[in-house]
DNA sequence: TTATTTGACTCAGAAATCTTACC
DNA sequence: GGGTAAGATTTCTGAGTCAAATA
């Protein structure tokens, strides 16, 4: 209750880091230690990640065919196809490439003499199986012992303390979508924990690796088959490292707030650089610290999805415009950014950075596919940052841009605005998200539906109209102006209808999840007295937990 | 050496699940 | 008042960033 957060509070500050306490339920003030840089822990304890059950075959009566006539497939054929089975209702198995992949991995677990049978995808019939599982769904509740995690004495939960089970690669435009990925055993698991205090593996099991490493602070990690990448168990966002982790990520970001001038009249210089390098990373900077965009690795080829950043776009993905007396310029972008998200907007830019466009693109001559920043990557950049503040980076200038978007916006929401402040903040938050680009592919389905039925009533409504023109006084005028009246009624619900599915194209959650300061919000709810629950759910409650018992009226990004 | 790969986080939308509104 | 569809929230896992290790 009270008493907990208030110790909370001062257990916070005997930390050092204000507003950050142990999350609950442990709200303790004990005496913490100190760690010099790097160190993240003294003691780690936990109970390793949860392996899924083992794969359990299908009964007797349901049936795979091909071409059919029933085949029976080993076990491990059996439950990669059940995969697939599971899919079926998902657009994916529509999918080409999908397909081919999945059909390549799964030829691969069965028998000789099945596999001389089975050799196209088309002739297979999993819908027995599909049924039921449908039938079937399995909702085994989540153990508890897996879920806590131990941190130099004190209770946390874990993010993600779960192993799925073998499943079908389901990355978006993602070359591997569609193969198999294999079941996570034991043995291919490192433990990071205390010296003393590793965990028990599962029985007739052993892990694969144990070690002690106070410098990270993911709790067991292995590698997942495509693609490859290492995957961890870590900490949930409500615990204390990674809400420290958090506040320092704002905090950096403030920070660049008072450098920005300097970049600012740095990368001005740099437009006009002898050095064609000087003048790219000059650009570069300048669409970051205007538009938000990401800094863009280079992806490997043939492993993801062909997707771009600022560093990477190519020279298709920029158009230039001028209007016919020059006066204003515009540059449109458009490529597809993280996630495959389509990033398609036309943005007025100033005339040297138009005129550096320019010079680039031509300098590859027709060849759109060229990289269009040749001279610089992310390794360039963020060695320059450094040297100008300590812990800057590309990506800061995402979170300061964000931060001070919403700033603004709730600033510009005075008394006499506000009528409902749950909508206003709202409104405030999808300016920040438009920022970022964060979109929601609308469910097609539905919105092709919603569209026919507008269209329809559109016709329906117009007949009306015209009968109505056509009617003299007869005895039905007044019958037809009701049904005209109540059209108008029911087309107007469409559109609005319409328009709150066009706004669902945005997504609000990431931007309030991983770029506004939460203490920017939570100013503003004392400013109104809103209650935080309106604004946050629980477990943004519990991620900003520590911005939340700062309880900072007067913060100031 | 510097370019590339790996490791460790940090951010991303979709799917799954829970809750509420509506008939 | 209960069944269901829609909406809200949480979970899930893929996809970025970026520093450090490696070749």
């Amino acid at each position: 209750g009270r008493t907990c957060l208030l110790l909370c509070l001062y257990g916070a500050w005997l930390n050092g880091v204000p507003g950050l306490s142990w999350a609950r339920p442990d709200c303790s003030v004990a005496e913490e230690p100190k760690y010099e840089d790097g160190i993240k822990w003294t003691s780690l304890r936990h109970n390793g990640p949860a392996f899924p059950p083992p794969y359990e075959r299908l009964p007797d009566n349901i049936k795979f065919y091909y071409n059919e006539e029933t085949v029976t497939l080993n076990s491990e054929a059996e439950e990669v196809a059940s995969l697939y089975a599971k899919m079926l209702d998902h657009a994916l198995t529509k999918d080409e490439t999908f397909c081919k992949n999945f059909f390549t991995d799964w030829k691969d677990t069965m028998s000789p003499e099945v596999k001389e049978v089975i050799t196209a995808l088309d002739q297979c019939d999993f819908r027995e199986m599909a049924a039921y599982y449908k039938r079937t769904k399995t909702n085994e509740k989540v153990q508890q012992e897996f879920g806590y995690f131990f941190l130099d004495g004190h209770k946390q939960r874990i993010g993600n303390y779960n192993i799925s089970p073998p499943s079908l690669f389901v990355g978006r435009n993602s070359p591997n979508r569609g193969k198999l990925k294999k079941k996570i055993l034991p043995e291919d698991v490192t433990i990071n924990c205390s010296e003393k205090e590793i965990p028990e593996p599962p029985p007739g099991h052993r892990w694969g690796q144990v070690q002690n490493n106070p410098a990270v602070i993911w709790l067991a990690s292995w590698k997942e088959s495509p693609p490859g990448k290492v995957k961890y168990m870590m900490p949930h966002a409500s615990s204390k490292l990674m809400g420290e982790k958090d506040w320092k990520k704002y905090e950096v970001a403030r920070s660049l707030k008072h450098h920005r001038d300097q970049i600012q009249e740095q990368y001005r210089k740099d437009w006009d650089s002898e050095d064609k390098s000087l003048r790219q990373r000059g650009v570069v900077l300048y669409l970051i610290d205007k538009f938000g965009f990401r800094v863009g690795n280079k992806t490997k080829e043939g492993m993801t999805a062909n997707t771009f950043g600022c560093c990477s776009l190519r020279v298709k993905h920029v158009t230039l415009h001028e209007d016919q007396k020059g006066e204003t310029k515009k540059v449109e972008f458009n490529f597809m950014g993280k996630s495959s998200v389509l990033y398609k907007k036309t943005v007025p830019v100033e005339e040297k950075v138009f005129r550096n466009l320019q010079q680039f693109k031509e300098e590859k001559g027709e060849r759109g596919e060229a990289d269009l920043f040749d001279q610089v990557n992310f390794q360039v950049l963020n060695m320059y940052l450094k040297d100008l503040k300590k812990g800057l980076t590309t990506k800061v200038f995402r979170t300061l841009n964000a931060c001070i978007t919403m700033e603004q916006q709730l600033k510009n929401l005075t008394d006499h605005h506000i009528k409902n402040k749950v909508s206003s903040f709202n409104e405030a938050n999808r300016k920040v998200a438009e920022l970022c680009n964060h979109q929601r592919t609308k469910t097609e389905l539905h919105w092709f539906e919603l569209q026919a039925q507008i269209a329809a009533s559109r016709d329906e409504l117009s007949l009306l109209k015209k009968k109505l023109e056509r009617a003299t006084q007869d005895s039905n005028t007044e019958e037809l102006k009701k049904d005209v009246k109540r059209k108008e009624d029911e087309l107007r619900k469409l559109d609005v209808k319409s328009r709150m599915e066009e706004n669902k194209q945005l997504n609000l959650n990431s931007s309030k999840l991983y770029y506004i300061d939460p203490r920017i919000i939570v100013a503003w709810c004392i400013k109104w007295g809103i209650p935080v629950e309106e604004i946050y759910t629980e477990a943004q409650r519990d991620k900003f937990a520590w911005a939340i018992h700062m309880n900072n009226e007067n913060f100031e990004f």
